[in-house]
DNA sequence: TGTACATCAGTGAACGCGCGTTCACTGATGTAC
DNA sequence: TGTACATCAGTGAACGCGCGTTCACTGATGTAC
């Protein structure tokens, strides 16, 4: 399939590029966000930026190299977004816990391949030590949320084991969301809603 | 990377195989167990079953029809694991529900490629009718459960909403136990007790 | 039981293809004087 | 301001490779007589 250029990624006239850097993150972005992070080339980023295929070597290492770029930019990102959805909705508040889960979820359907990279199979990605410390930080700002709403609300459960649920149900969600699964037995399904009612349950006094 | 014969898939001696078809679906089942579905390839296969990359093309009609049949027999066997599961542990209970969430993640662990190809991002695969048919066979058994259970408890809860709650709470622990993502931020996790115990908060007289 | 024969599962070679990466190179850029 | 030059981003051709699929074929099998 031949691959034009779309406006985003588009060289600048001439034999020096400018950004190429960014424009092979964000041809990569645009070829994994459509045929998936496994079946992702090289070759076609570098169609889409207007460069030869020698060219990406004089910015990353490898192939791979490009994508763990991606990645490590995902994670910081959605850690930004879910601290901005707790700020807007109340910190230590119910609601500003169920509005980082629900900003999780939309991370996933408008970011779905990054997502896919974030949290899929290729474990390479993900165990550079950077990718992991901006993942862990992102968890730590739910758990102290949820540590701060058990304070204030005089709840007795363990912030780390609720955070847990919620980071697996929202996660949840997301996983079938992206792949199109709840289509099947509930096209249609308000998952918000359904998030805002299963956090409530679990977040609940027990 | 040399691919050797495994026991299950060695063929059997003389020109005719015997069961090839089998043989290709066992070997596939393991690649894709070991590389991923997205990164499995038919000739690696015909290695594994000691047949010539032609073989498979007297069984199946391309590389994406094994495919559709381990997905086809993945849903057949997690829809009887989930109702042994709750024949075990008490119809309409809620020890039954939770035994067919704890089924599921054990499927997926068990049979995490398969489970992979089920609600994997390959569309195509499972679109399919019968794939599609069993699916929703699946699924229904869960809400039956949860509609029984609504019942004979005298909760008021909507068994639908409920059962997507359920699948969307194990189904993320399964996606983050398999792709190892619980690892990071916590190690050792104890999966049934985190399930049994948000199950048991989702089902909660509200 | 023995033989002729149709069937068709598996062969092995070939096809066109696209991939990731390397290589010696070239020429635009920007700095030193 | 003008010129010489070092830098290094991008080129284009080539590499070795493995893939999915097709093709005419071959030979083991099992059935009809």
């Amino acid at each position: 399939m031949p691959v034009t250029a779309a406006p985003t990624v588009r060289r600048k006239a001439g034999f020096h590029h400018g950004d190429l850097r960014g424009a092979l993150i964000a041809a990569t972005r645009q070829l994994i966000e459509s045929h998936g992070p496994e079946n992702f080339s090289l070759a076609d980023a570098c169609r889409l930026a207007g460069v030869s295929t020698a060219a990406p070597y004089k910015h990353f290492r490898d192939k791979q190299e490009i994508l763990q770029e991606i990645c490590q930019q995902g994670f910081e990102e959605l850690g930004r977004r879910t601290e901005a959805a707790v700020e807007a909705h109340g910190v230590g508040t119910l609601e500003g816990i169920v509005a980082m889960g629900r900003a999780y979820v939309a991370f996933a359907l408008e970011e779905t391949a990054v997502f896919r990279l974030m949290f899929g199979q290729n474990k390479a990605i993900k165990q550079i030590e950077e990718v992991e410390t901006s993942g862990k930080a992102c968890f730590s700002g739910v758990i102290n949320q949820v540590a701060l709403f058990c304070t204030t609300s005089e709840q007795p459960g363990d912030p780390h084991a609720i955070a847990l649920q919620l980071w697996t149900l929202v996660h949840g969600a997301s996983c079938l969301l992206i792949d199109d699964d709840y289509a099947k037995v509930a096209p249609g399904v308000d998952i918000d809603a359904l998030i805002g009612d299963a956090a409530r349950r679990i977040l609940a006094r027990s």
